[in-house]
RNA sequence: GGAGAGGUGGCUGAGUGGUCGAAAGCGCUCCCCUGCUAAGGGAGUAAGGGUUAAAAGCCCUUCGAGGGUUCGAAUCCCUCCCUCUCCGCCA
């Protein structure tokens, strides 16, 4: 959510701000409700101040053993008065709110220009692709191979976009998450964290999902509805919800490891080969609360930690800010890393890591006490994944591939592995 | 799933219809005292919102959530959620 009070004192600054992401912010409409609801309020808060003066009155008159029926009849409309009043300025509250719920953060005056993802800019380059003296296959050909991917059963079991792995190939995922949260925990100070797959609405609102994307959640027939984590960021960024943090614990950092469930509605067609885009995938997600001067450096922080995964599995990529038209709803800046896939001679998302200022904190009331004013404060969140699990296996069993179709065990997974130093065709 | 007890400020915990946003304690902040340390004394200390250029002041809201009764609800009634104890069941 944006700051109220600055969508009230600097509406046009809002407006031209949203408008880099292609957003149009209607500051008249808004401006115009705003003052309604101003007057309302007013209104009703005079009635209510009204109220208790005379209930206190009553109370001393009472107590007194004075007549209180003439005193009685003078309030007596008051009560309806202030019903009518108050409905409807809590319809306009809602109204307000549900506005308000559907606003875009605020873009980081770093994000470049543009209108979608090709509009993206690289900030660097690690690594050379690896030039093969074969054509290199993709995962999809490579697990075939392999024997140990199976898209067929998964399909029977739970329908497309699903997928079974096997024996080695299923062990060399789970050693990769592994790798990741050991790496985050013992050299980058994060807190590992187990936390809930299924949340209630409030948390997804809390975090940005809701109201506004819905379609992509799984959900639950429950009543109030629940639903399946999109991502970890959820249930783990909401541990700070409607707490004050002191300043001595922050910043704090929590990494956890999650499966992520999504029904990718509206990708329809989009990788629909193999197991880039799934409805179920495993991610190590880091998370940061930060008082708000250190989250510009803690975004380059945390996306360093999921850099030093890639280049300890020394798997070439690129790091792009994501442009005006791409970042997504609630962040303020965002990083992607794009590692490089063989099979498709591309570069594909693997992290994406944002910072969002105070915009989830402010929907889930998330504050920090700022030592030097002794108050509580909006803190900042930023999260990011460091990695996505199964495109960082996609991104081995590609890169580490052998004309023979065997994928080589990365170096620093070998010790997960059992000592393991190929998966090969049987 | 059954029975019972509870949910109050940063924390512990009193409060059964009015002067209670709420005793007391802990913690925290500031001051005093003590040549250090320990201890002691005093004052302050919830959040959100409105009004304001801002502050002060004033006002509104909040005692798990939502409804209801009442001139007036932390306190009475209803529904729901959560926690704890015991039993059952289970991984």
């Amino acid at each position: 959510m944006i700051d109220q009070k600055l969508l009230r004192s600097a509406p046009q600054d809002v407006a031209s701000n949203l408008e880099r992401r292609n957003f149009a912010f209607d500051a008249q409409a808004y401006a115009s409700l705003e003052e309604l609801r101003k007057s309302l309020q007013v209104d009703v808060e005079t009635l209510r101040a009204e109220r208790n003066a005379s209930a206190k009155q009553i109370g001393k008159a009472k107590a007194q053993g004075e007549d209180i029926a003439p005193l009685l009849a003078s309030v007596e409309k008051l009560g309806v008065k202030l019903e009518g009043a108050d409905a409807s300025l809590q319809k306009l509250q809602e109204q307000l709110r549900e506005l308000e719920l559907g606003l875009p953060n605020l873009l980081h005056e770093d994000v470049p220009a543009g209108s979608d993802e090709s509009d993206n800019e690289e900030v660097l380059r690690w690594g050379e692709p690896h030039q093969f003296d074969f054509k290199p296959a993709d995962h999809v050909e490579l697990g075939a191979r392999l024997g140990l991917l199976d898209f067929d059963s998964a399909a029977k079991i739970s329908g497309s976009r699903f997928a079974v792995m096997h024996g080695p190939l299923a062990r060399l995922h789970r050693a990769l998450i592994q790798f990741m949260l050991d790496t985050h925990t013992d050299e980058h100070g994060y807190q590992e964290v187990y936390v809930p797959y299924i949340v209630k609405t409030e948390a997804l609102i809390g975090t940005g999902q809701l109201p506004k994307f819905e379609d992509d959640q799984f959900k639950t027939n429950d009543d109030p509805p629940f639903y399946l984590i999109p991502t970890a960021e959820v249930p783990v960024t909401n541990l700070a919800r409607e707490r004050i943090i002191e300043a001595a614990s922050m910043p704090t950092k929590y990494v956890a490891h999650t499966p992520c469930f999504r029904s990718e509605a509206g990708s329809h067609g989009r990788d629909t080969r193999g197991m880039i885009r799934q409805h179920q995938f495993e991610k190590v997600e880091l998370v940061q609360l930060v008082e708000p001067s250190a989250s510009d450096h803690a975004l380059e922080e945390l996306t360093g930690h999921a850099e030093t995964i890639l280049q300890r599995l020394n798997l070439p990529y690129r790091k792009v800010i994501l442009c005006s038209g791409d970042v997504g709803f609630g962040s303020h800046k965002t990083y992607d890393l794009e590692v490089w896939l063989p099979g498709q001679q591309a570069y594909r998302e693997i992290s994406s890591c944002s910072n969002y200022g105070d915009f989830q904190a402010r929907r889930m009331q998330a504050r920090w006490r700022n030592p030097d004013t002794g108050k509580p404060e909006l803190l900042h969140t930023l999260n990011g994944s460091g990695l996505a699990a199964g495109r960082a296996l996609i991104a081995v069993m590609e890169n580490y591939q052998q004309e023979d179709g065997s994928v080589d065990v990365p170096q620093v997974l070998r010790s997960y592995m059992g000592g393991v130093e190929r998966i090969a065709v049987a």
